[in-house]
DNA sequence: GACAGCATGTAAGAGGTTACATGATTGG
DNA sequence: CCAATCATGTAACCTCTTACATGCTGTC
């Protein structure tokens, strides 16, 4: 259910196609809901269907056709209904704690090395919210809209440094580990 | 996949009947995965099915029987071999962050109750974590297996704590759209 | 008598992943 | 020629939620 509302969003800043929104959860912007494009396309069949999305056939050079959508009235309202509904909890589902919690389990080399391959993705992450970070100091006395959305890359920057903190003290805990075993 | 692993992980620590481990998973220790009792009764099935766990019937007075299950040496096996493969990344699913990407198209008093609902519930998480810090102080120094937990226990802190720096600016905000609606 | 807690389950359906499938263009 | 990027989709399968179902004990 709220997928179809992230697709809705994610149309409101700029008319997309099912391709364009799966980049955008996948890349960059997936700070709230990510998805497959798989699932992109069945959904929008769905919305479409539904009449809460409807789409324009783009040709272009060089490129296959586009269906570029565009969010309808009814898709509005059912936005704005979906919102005044409380948000459910996101479930807590952490596989690399799993494996931390069993660690003794596990040869720490292999532990770190893994620990390091997700560190790596969240530095990554950090320095990108960095750099949109950047881009959006000028227009922090611009209209309120921007501001809300500012608040959340403010969560996805302090969120990756608490799990980049927290991190650092796993990799220290498992090199400790490591110089034991010799 | 990783639900059967969570059962044995919890498994390990004291064996367990599907309704305790529903608790486990939704109260206090619920760091890294959670269920509902539906899915586990059915993924116990299956685990059995598999030969991964065996259980007990346990009479008891006053309350209904239960069965208490076991990991078996082939559910540790497959516990072992599942630790050497890379943990997937927990996709991104926030519907709050949604809402407040939009804030814009909601009262700011139905925003702020919102967010102050999600906030108590980390309040007390955080609590929780802070008392079970509590006990964990003395054991420092203790078998390697104890430090690996208290790592999972430093994740839910960290992250706790983050997530209510951040819902602090956000409810500074809100209130400052709140004063400036007069 | 009603409700909460203990304890187990089934069934329908929604949500999501993995694999497969097609076809055009551009760059190495 | 191969791989990558753009662009769309189907089908099988697994995961998860919601609703329903049962029955006992203890408390208000």
């Amino acid at each position: 259910m709220a997928l179809r509302f992230a697709i809705i969003i994610t149309l409101e800043d700029k008319l997309c196609s099912g391709y364009e929104i799966a980049q955008n959860f996948n890349r960059g912007l997936g700070y709230f809901w990510c998805a497959s494009h798989q699932q992109i396309y069945l959904e929008l069949k769905k919305m479409t269907d539904a009449g809460l999305v409807s789409y324009d056939v783009i040709k272009q050079v060089g490129k296959p056709a586009k269906k570029v959508y565009r969010t309808t009235t009814e898709g509005f309202n059912a936005l704005d209904d979906w919102l005044l509904l409380p948000a459910k909890m996101t479930p807590v589902k952490d596989a690399l704690l799993m494996k931390i919690y069993v660690g003794s389990r596990v040869n720490p080399t292999v532990l770190l090395t893994e620990v390091q391959r997700h560190q790596q993705h969240y530095r990554e992450l950090l320095k990108t919210y960095q750099e949109i970070d950047g881009c959006f100091q000028p227009i922090k006395e611009k209209p309120t809209k921007y501001q809300y959305s500012y608040l959340t890359l403010r969560k996805g920057i302090l969120q990756a440094e608490a799990w980049l903190v927290w991190s650092d003290e796993v990799c220290t805990f498992l090199n400790d580990q490591i110089k034991d075993s010799f």
